[in-house]
RNA sequence: GGCGGCAUAGCCAAGUGGUUAAGGCAGCGGUCUGCAAAACCGUUAUUCAUCGGUUCGAAUCCGAUUGCCGCCUCCA
């Protein structure tokens, strides 16, 4: 079993293989920290976070470099504007970065440098590109050559001519090619600098991400990615860089995840649809929003929608409800210590062998090209399974029924856990969604509460018509009781 | 203008040469329930944008047409 994975670079599904058995290098671009993450930002984050959850699923040891671009024409532009220094700016954004992708549960890289931390790194490498006769200097600018390196364009699959085609290339009076990209750019007034062989300066965009991906991950690694604007021009630049300096490839795998659109637009400050990851949160569960991501593949473009998040919405209450009814059933189990699938009767068997194929078909629909899609249809098929089986089981919960259903929460929990999903306790979850649709609702907990208590009192007198009163008053503003053994619960339609 | 991608049910979305076209949401019928909810069972695409072609066989390969989108400028 091994995984295969789209490379970018050669426009084919491959099977993957490190450079190093059982262990993966990886360095994905990050953003450049000059305002607040928004939901592209968040799919990019998800779609790395669940690779590198797989690979360690798979038991490599893998390291995940994402860095932070903190000296920007943006950041400089914002930071002039509130009389402040770049890094009051960047620092700003890194935590409020830091703090949105920790509550999607996207892993910390194990690395998350800064560019300014590697400055030094950068001059030498320039120097290094000059000493090939790659980078060319003029008033303190320099310049890669791009004519001078044969593979660029190899990435984006457009040659030179092609580019020069384009009209919309600028046309500087400094470049000798208008192709030609900056690798240090000469500090006007008002601009951070620092000093090099070249004057006061400001490193170019491309440099830092060649410089750290080599400091941390070497010279050439396992996978690069990003979102899929990356290919060109940055990541085709990256490439002349660190290629052209070392003579080496870069990387083996290049790996893009598709676009975010809202209601079938692209996102931009222009047209306003710009969402940001705190206006998500204050709607959906976290793992609401990884849901809906996941359920499509990384590599396609994807529309958001308040229906599609509330279609998403929906799905995740079906995993926790069924997450649910397992610990509930578990609550009131008998010691099954004793209990080995060879003890079985066949009913029992079948539910458990069904259960234990959700780790295989999962791996089968992860290792091709890390289908998220076809993996999460398994869990659901799961989910019927065991939900088919408690059905049946209803009232007669025996240690044979535990033991099946202790192993099938586990795989359930493990699979969905590899997404970065199921991590809270169903009761969690659900009184987090109740709270937090009641608030989008404008309507009062303790009400609603209290309405049900009263309720109580009128079941137990089984005063049937004042109960259905208050049932179809609760309803009409779409609140949906539900009867249990152990009392009433509720929840938010 | 150059490069590339996509088109599968009411909606979202897998499937990319061969038994019944995954899965989710929504809908409908049933079981269960004091009534509900959840859950379960059944049901909802003779067909995969259109038209041709290759093949014993195509949603899947090839060509054309239509429509949508991305990149070529900062962008996840």
């Amino acid at each position: 079993m091994s995984i295969r994975l789209y490379n970018a670079l050669t426009k084919q599904k491959e099977t993957f293989r490190p450079l190093i058995e059982g262990k993966v290098r990886i360095y994905v671009c990050g953003i450049t920290a000059y305002d607040v993450c928004h939901i592209g930002h968040a799919r990019s984050a998800v779609v790395f976070d669940v690779i590198t959850r797989y690979l360690r699923y798979q038991c490599y040891d893998v390291t995940y470099v994402k860095n932070f671009t903190d000296v920007d024409d943006k950041i400089i532009v914002k930071a002039n504007a509130e009389r402040g220094t770049i890094f009051e700016i960047s620092e700003r954004y890194i935590r409020e970065h830091d703090e949105d992708m920790d509550i999607l549960r996207i892993a910390r890289p194990t690395y998350a440098p800064k560019a300014t931390e590697h400055i030094d790194g950068m001059i030498h490498l320039i120097k290094v590109l000059f000493n090939r006769g790659l980078a060319y200097e003029i008033e303190g600018d320099v310049y890669y050559a791009v004519e001078k390196f044969p593979g660029y364009g190899k990435l984006s699959g457009r040659t030179l001519e092609d580019m020069m085609a384009g009209a919309r290339v600028d046309v500087s009076e400094k470049k000798k090619n208008p192709l030609d990209f900056a690798l240090w750019k000469a500090s006007k007034e008002g601009e951070p600098w620092w000093e090099s062989p070249w004057g006061r300066g400001r490193p170019g965009w491309h440099i830092e991400c060649s410089v750290m991906s080599q400091h941390f991950l070497g010279e050439t690694f396992d996978i690069h990615g990003g979102g899929e604007d990356l290919i060109f021009p940055h990541h085709e630049n990256e490439i002349a860089q660190s290629e052209g300096a070392t003579g080496k490839p870069l990387a083996n795998y290049w790996v893009y995840n598709g676009f975010v659109t809202v209601n079938g637009e692209k996102m931009s400050k222009s047209l306003g649809n710009f969402v940001t990851v705190k206006d998500i949160l204050k709607n959906y569960h976290p793992e609401v929003l990884r849901l809906f991501m996941l359920q499509s593949h990384y590599k396609s473009p994807v529309d958001f929608s308040d229906e599609s998040l509330a279609d998403a919405r929906m799905g995740m209450e079906r995993f926790y409800t069924t997450l649910n009814s397992i610990n509930e059933a578990l609550s009131c189990c008998e010691d099954f210590s004793g209990i080995t699938r060879e003890t079985l009767s066949a009913v029992d068997s079948d539910v458990c062998g069904k259960l234990a194929s959700l780790s295989d078909r999962f791996k089968e629909a992860m290792d091709d090209d890390f289908n998220t899609p076809r993996a999460i249809g398994y869990i659901f098929d799961a989910v019927r399974v065991v939900n088919g089986y408690m059905a049946d089981k209803k009232s007669r919960i025996s240690p044979e029924t535990c033991f099946v259903l202790y192993h099938a929460g586990k795989a359930i929990l493990e699979t969905g856990r590899v997404l970065g999903v199921f991590f809270d306790s169903p009761a969690d979850y659900f009184r987090q969604d109740r709270h937090r649709e009641a608030g989008k609702r404008g309507l009062d907990v303790k009400e609603i509460e209290r309405m049900i208590e009263e309720r109580r009192a009128t079941r137990l007198a089984k005063d049937w018509k004042k109960a259905d009163e208050i049932r179809h008053a609760l309803a009409e503003k779409k609140i949906i009781l539900k009867d249990g053994p152990a009392g009433t619960t509720w929840k938010i339609e």
